[in-house]
DNA sequence: ATATACTTATATCGAATCGATATATTGGAG
DNA sequence: CTCCAATATATCGATTCGATATAAGTATAT
C-alpha cells in the first residue's frame, strides 16, 4: 500500500523522505507517519525498486529504478480497492490506468458506496426505533455516517460524469 | 483506544465478541477486526477490567467488573482526542462525561478541524496553481478533502448548538 | 432427507501502520 | 547572536489490520 504510494510518486520526480510525507498528506486521505515511511523506502531501496541520491544537505533524495516502474505497473493493475485508502490511492495515480479502464474503477466503488449507504441507513434507523434510550451522541455519529457517505457519492458521481464527458467527448 | 471502546460499550449490557463488533461498526466510523477484537477481550480479561460468563452455545457474553468500570472513566478523563477515530469514541461515550465539561470536548474538536480546513484548502490552491499539469483526479481527492471537513465542521455545529440550548434551556 | 451455502462466532498469525521519541540541522524572529 | 520553529532522518514498541482456519447453526434448494 505505501509501497505502491511511494513509487506511484517518485514515478513523476525524485523526492526524499519528508518531502514524500508531505506530497501524500496533501492529497487529503493518509497522514503517513515516519514510523512507517522510512522503513518503507529502506526497503524498497533493498528490493531495488528505488535508489537514493544525495540531495543538499542531509536529504536524501530518491528516484524510482527500472524495475521500480515495473512493479508499480504491476500494483496498478492489481485489482482490490478494499479499504477507503485503497481507492483514493489508487484515484491518485488512476492518470496512469488506460482511458478505458477507469470508468469501471469508479462505478465499482459507486456499488460500494452504495452498499455502506444502507448499511448505516439501517444501523441509523435501528437506533432511533431501538427500545433502548437512542443516545443523542450516538445518533449523531450515525447520522453524520450517512451523511458523509451520501456526499462521497456525490462527489463520486461529478468524478464519473467527468469521465464519462472526457471518453465520450474528447 | 480499542480498550476504552469495549469497556464502554460493555458498561451498558453484556455482550459477546461479535455482538461488539457489530455495535461498534453501527457507529459508523470503524469496521474494527477479529485480529484486533479477540486478541483486546482477552488482554482486558486478564488484566481483571472484564469477565466472561458463558452464553448460548459457544458465546462468551463479557460484562465489566468494578475495576473496568473505574479504568473507563480514568480513559474518559485523560485528554487527548488527536485521531478522528478518537473524537468519534469519545463522543459516543459523551453522555458520560459531566454536562459542563462537554461543550469543551466539541469546541476543541472545532478547532481541530479548521486548521484542518486550512491546510487542505491551502494544497488544493498549491496544486491547482502549481507549474506541473494538476492531474485531474488528484485535484479531485484534494477538493473532496475540502469538502468533507466543511461537511464536518457543519456536522459539528449542530452538534454544539443542541448542547448549548441542552445546557441553557432544559 | 440431504446437499449447499450463508451467517454467526471464536480464534490466531504475520505484516503494516501508528504514535512517541531522539537527534541534528536550517532559517527566521527578536 | 540567541532562541524557537520547521525541516529532516531514524528507530522502537504497541496497536491494528487483513487473511485465514474452524465449526456450528440456519435457511434454501433439489
Amino acid at each position: 500500500m505505501l509501497d505502491f504510494a511511494i513509487l506511484g510518486l517518485l514515478r513523476e520526480q525524485p523526492r526524499h523522505g519528508y518531502e514524500l510525507k508531505r506530497a501524500l498528506g496533501d492529497l487529503g486521505f493518509w497522514q503517513v507517519s515516519f514510523g512507517s515511511l522510512y522503513p518503507a523506502l529502506r526497503r524498497l531501496e533493498k528490493q531495488g525498486f528505488i535508489e537514493a541520491a544525495r540531495g543538499e544537505g542531509r536529504r536524501k533524495a530518491y528516484r524510482v529504478t527500472e524495475p521500480g516502474r515495473l512493479r508499480f505497473g504491476e500494483m496498478l493493475a492489481e485489482s482490490g480497492d478494499d479499504s477507503d485508502r485503497d481507492f483514493q490511492l489508487r484515484l491518485a495515480f488512476l492518470g496512469y490506468v488506460e482511458p478505458e479502464s477507469r470508468l469501471a474503477v469508479l462505478e465499482d466503488r459507486r456499488t460500494a458506496l452504495q452498499d455502506r449507504l444502507h448499511g448505516a441507513r439501517r444501523s441509523f434507523r435501528g437506533a432511533r426505533s431501538s427500545t433502548r434510550n437512542p443516545d443523542r451522541y450516538r445518533m449523531a455519529l450515525m447520522e453524520r455516517s450517512v451523511r458523509s457517505t451520501e456526499a462521497d457519492i456525490a462527489w463520486l458521481d461529478e468524478l464519473i460524469a467527468g469521465e464519462r464527458s472526457a471518453t465520450t467527448g474528447a
